[in-house]
DNA sequence: TCGAGATTGACAGCATACTTACAATGTGGC
DNA sequence: GCCACATTGTAAGTATGCTGTCAATCTCGA
């Protein structure tokens, strides 16, 4: 008694997917980053790039990558844009002739200070459709999700890993 | 009484920020998807456009970009990646020479129909981790708020329009 | 019917995102 | 001290994703 049949391919199995629902909404974030954020002329990747440099000034590429869980070899470009538009410096390291640190100039400084609130706004655009509580029931569920699913990504968030050493040396 | 002082930009910024979290589970999700169908070669975006050339054979390159919300320029190339695998097939319309529809291949249609089961393992695993009422809260709040966000994407799903015209002609 | 404007597919250019590979360099075991 | 192994940055190759532009073509109004 049971069904042979392969059920038929529609666009459900599309618009309905998990997959699909998440590149849409990304896509959508975006949007609404770069629109917000179009005087600075800074890319999301871009702003999480700075803020991260600021937080961990002489932070090398790879801590880098696992500190904002991008990928090594992409941000390698990001680094060397945001190099080209003076936001950043690359110093090679005295210890270690491998390693290059990152620090923000003035100027990339003053720009993560004049960003935040295009940023903010940008953020809360994202949601803005929702009802409040949704917003707060999304994001708990997203944020729980992202984390129970951080191995199955290519580049595991590592924030603890990746800073461990930092500090340790004069 | 106001606090002139500009607030300490820290990772939390970036961590918290909604654009961010869609950021990570799309390349979660993306990890994911191309693990599963190792064995098919198809990306997620491929895969899409498969899905919707099954749907409405004889869909042209721009109709198909409206129907799954994807950009223009970028499914030039996929589509063009799909027809040097063999799977889809582009044939000049005779009423308007600017036009290429688009077909499935023999070799396309078996390849969507061997696929699904490694999709619907997928999509399932991005969101094994929660528990199974979270997983529907979650879908439901993500499927409204790219519904409402839907013109803020720079790509707005336009899936009736797109298709009005089809099966009008012959 | 004719010409302004829209549409279509193609292309160039930039920015993620990932894979593999590689040279320079560090590190630890022996 | 030396050598196997790991790490770091970089590069090449592929695949999205977006912005423009362009030529060919179509449409519609005057």
């Amino acid at each position: 008694m049971q069904n042979n049949k392969t059920p038929p391919v529609t666009m459900d199995a599309v618009y309905t997917a998990p997959g699909y629902l998440f590149r849409r909404m990304q896509q959508i974030a975006v949007s609404i980053f770069v629109e917000e954020c179009r005087d600075h002329d800074l890319t999301p990747v871009q702003f999480a790039s700075l803020v991260a440099i600021h937080t961990h000034p002489g932070i090398d590429a790879t801590r880098l990558s696992a500190v904002i869980a991008f990928d090594r070899s992409t941000l390698g470009n990001v680094i060397e844009r945001l190099e080209t538009k003076r936001y950043v410096e690359r110093k090679p390291s005295r210890e270690d002739k491998r390693i290059k640190l990152l620090y923000l100039t003035k100027s990339g400084a003053a720009l993560l200070r004049d960003i935040m609130p295009s940023v903010d706004r940008a953020q809360a655009r994202m949601l803005q459709p929702l009802k409040p509580a949704d917003r707060k029931t999304l994001l708990a569920l997203l944020t729980q999700l992202v984390d129970l699913n951080n191995e199955a990504s290519r580049v595991p968030l590592r924030a603890e890993d990746a800073l461990e050493h930092l500090g340790k040396s004069g």
